[in-house]
DNA sequence: TCCTTTAAGTCAACGAATCTGCCTTAACTT
DNA sequence: AAGTTAAGGCAGATTCGTTGACTTAAAGGA
């Protein structure tokens, strides 16, 4: 159902200030940062500034940081969709469909296209399974790998530099906050401690090596 | 161009070791987190592990992250576009249409259905520019206002767990390894230092308070 | 005043990536 | 033999983004 409606060259007040008192904002509030409670443990950390501070900074992180790999995916007639499902491909070899399912949260037709497209340049195989032969195992081929490669090399740059500056305790506090930030399922899932299901990636599958 | 050509039933090979020595990886790498080079700032802590971790960490985070407001969104007939003008906007009040366009980076036409479909909701109203007629100043009404409001809560939730979990030095961490993957433009943008230009959110169109 | 540029909005057409619902085939499980 | 699971497919739809060209109104420089 859409919504729109917008048709009519609307009246506009001609005057900048239309609801309650929202006079004009700075760039961007003042209080947060080193500035508010220091580096130390502060009561006052969670103040809504905090969070809504967080919120742009992921979103923008996000998208910088994804952007980086654009330029070879466009090259290549590849998306996003693409990229996420070869990185997760390459991360784990012989990923299973619905494992893969699993860790991307989308649907099986979703993923189809986005496979299917990935088998037809032949950056990945699908492996009959051994234990059950139902699954089709995904791994990257070796031109797979390289596209991947190249891909990671973009983020690892950026990554790399964000480190760097930031320096090792910054880089444990950010792993630990992003951890909080998953679902608790999701959590498990990349902490090599406490694997979800004993075995595969999500469901323990494992065959033997 | 779509590449597709999968149709007929494709011969398998039927042994999951395709290509090179690929046989299957444990759930996850083990070399990392804690254990890696503790909190300290060990020489090793760009290892290549350590990256696509933080890959992994950044796409399941966001990905939960955003997920959280989508039962809201879903329940109004809007989708997560909605949400970030939303954000945006009450972030920045009185922010104009180009402004906007900037920090969302998408194209005028993909704002104007968002933005159409908002003001037609009254989420959103426009308001004309006294020092620049030709602007439409966006701001959020009261029930916008408030749908933003349920919206941020949701999130909060996960932040503030986020960052009462990892500590205040953690989330001091978080927030410069963040920082240092946006690409130096975004960065001035977020930084309430530095204003990017004088003025404005973006470039100075300040015309008094 | 004339001319150019800018801010916003629009039309038309398209493309990427998601979704739901329903169905098939093959293989595993009981 | 019957039921369940893994994978894949078809049909159709939605959301969100794109490009390119164009209009209108206002601002601003010469």
């Amino acid at each position: 159902m859409s919504v729109s409606s917008r048709s009519s060259p609307r009246r506009l007040p001609d005057y900048p200030a239309p609801t309650a008192g929202t006079s004009r904002t700075p760039a961007l509030p003042p209080a947060l940062g080193e500035a508010a409670g220091g580096a130390g443990t502060g009561l006052l950390f969670l103040r809504e500034e905090q969070i809504r501070l967080a919120q742009d900074l992921f979103f923008f992180a996000y998208r910088d940081l994804t952007a980086s790999a654009d330029l070879i995916l466009e090259e290549l007639g590849l998306g996003r969709a693409h990229h996420r499902a070869l990185h997760f491909i390459g991360r784990h070899p012989a990923i299973t469909v619905s494992e893969l399912l699993t860790l991307l949260r989308i649907t099986k037709q979703s993923l189809g296209r986005v496979l299917g497209d990935l088998v037809a340049r032949e950056l990945v195989v699908q492996a009959q399974g051994r234990a059950d032969r139902r699954q089709r195992l995904l791994s990257l081929t070796d031109p797979g790998r390289a596209l991947e490669r190249r891909l990671f090399e973009r983020q690892r740059e950026r990554l790399v530099a964000a480190y760097r500056e930031a320096g090792g305790p910054a880089v444990e506090g950010f792993r630990r906050v992003m951890r909080g930030m998953m679902d608790p399922e999701t959590r498990r899932l990349i902490d090599p401690r406490d694997p979800v299901t004993p075995g595969g990636i999500i469901s323990e599958r494992r065959s033997g090596s």
